[in-house]
DNA sequence: TCAAAAACATAACATTTGTTATGTTTTTAT
DNA sequence: ATAAAAACATAACAAATGTTATGTTTTTGA
């Protein structure tokens, strides 16, 4: 069921793990924390890239806005995630905008001294463009998921992929976010999701604790996807 | 309007066209024709990368099976397009699958020569690393498609992508998929389908022959989407 | 060219999802 | 701490989509 996940996950975590000690101080010390205020952008459609992005501490959507106005979400990162590298590899402008959930604790690159990294650690462009690579098929997983899924099977995957990246970067369990945001990730009307959520809570799949959303009930979960998740659970 | 298109186009026809006409040269010297019969594979998932292709005459599709099976196509590479690179960026496998629609003329650079490309024309990673970027915002308007637009409206706007790159690149009119494979673009079942198709076709909208799909009145397309096609349409 | 297979059109019915509406709970800002 | 605003829960009804079924047309391969 690793796979599972991975298949969710653009692991963006992870570029700076493959470095040498000595290559990730060079890293880390080019870093300037920042804070950024929850509702606060970091980047925005058609904006003009300025640096990367590691979060330290918050969780913050990645979206784009259809031509007719409202907000899809195509993913959510949290803490260790390095970000707004796409723009960064050619493009003039961001092609999507991220916006803080939570107040955030955030190290910024400039794009500058991020372009002197690269010469200077030859092994970075190469694992960046190859993270570019996993994410674009990510991005196609996700397609699948949204033309080929119901809501009810939607809302299940997303709970599985929400859970675990908020229990793997933050360590914390449960799925805090709005009905609207959590509906504009799956495909749907804030009511019509909770009319799922509703049936989950009813069949012992999940608990909610004022907004909160914990999955009680792996299994039934799986079972639903017909998913054999009993060999193997994460 | 012609935002509108290029919001789902890879462009990947252009992707040698910023060259000199003696780096071009250079390029074209190393393709292999080669001749992919109707359902063959160009590559396929999990398979490992041998080269690039670009079509010379012809449609592909390109598709990612979901975790229960079915067949989840994202794009339909046409006449000129040049596809493949990605898996040669960094990754080892391929992440999805390209089969030939119909009997494929395409032009082959293997692997190794590619590389060897790369490094003789400077501008062209630049090139090929901008388009990714770019392809991936395609791929987020594509999820803010399905996640947000009705089975109408997402034919609609089908419809449009679909007339628009088959007259760009081939200059054929009308669009030539199996019923299948358009719903399996669109999201839905051949027989919800063919109930739109069917209220397009009463409307005024499409004639269809054979299998052939023609739209016959864009302005009532873009009326259905609210866009404002009349100003300047494509 | 002809028979078999595949693809297509269409309809009736079932199910899912969207929409509108109303009241409650939680959060935010003063 | 409190009032106002935002977010949430839920239900009833409407609309959209999925499913099953049947007959026709088109394509394919011998």
């Amino acid at each position: 069921m690793k796979k599972f996940y991975s298949q969710f996950d653009f692991q963006s975590e992870l570029l700076f793990e493959a470095l040498t000690s000595e290559e990730k101080k060079l890293v880390y010390d080019t870093m300037e924390p920042l804070i950024i205020k929850k509702g606060s952008l970091l980047f925005y459609e058609e904006g003009i890239p300025t640096g990367i992005f590691q979060i330290k501490k918050g969780k913050a959507k990645k979206f784009k806005r259809g031509f007719s106005g409202t907000e899809q979400i195509f993913y959510i990162y949290t803490t260790g995630d390095v970000l707004g590298y796409h723009a960064l590899f050619g493009e003039e402008r961001y092609q999507d905008s991220c916006e803080a959930l939570e107040d955030l604790e955030v190290n910024f690159i400039a794009k500058d001294v991020f372009f002197q990294l690269l010469l200077d650690i030859p092994a970075l462009q190469r694992t960046f463009i190859k993270n570019i690579g996993h994410e674009f098929g990510v991005l196609a997983n996700i397609i699948a998921v949204l033309a080929q899924k119901n809501l009810n099977a939607r809302l299940a995957i997303n709970l599985l992929i929400l859970e675990n990246r908020f229990q793997k970067h933050d360590n914390t369990s449960g799925i805090d976010l709005t009905r609207e945001d959590l509906a504009n990730i799956i495909g749907t009307s804030p009511e019509s999701l909770g009319r799922s959520l509703k049936q989950f809570k009813d069949e012992g799949i999940i608990e909610i604790d004022k907004r909160v959303i914990f999955i009680k009930n792996e299994d039934l979960i799986f079972k639903l996807l017909n998913i054999t998740g009993t060999e193997n659970t994460p």
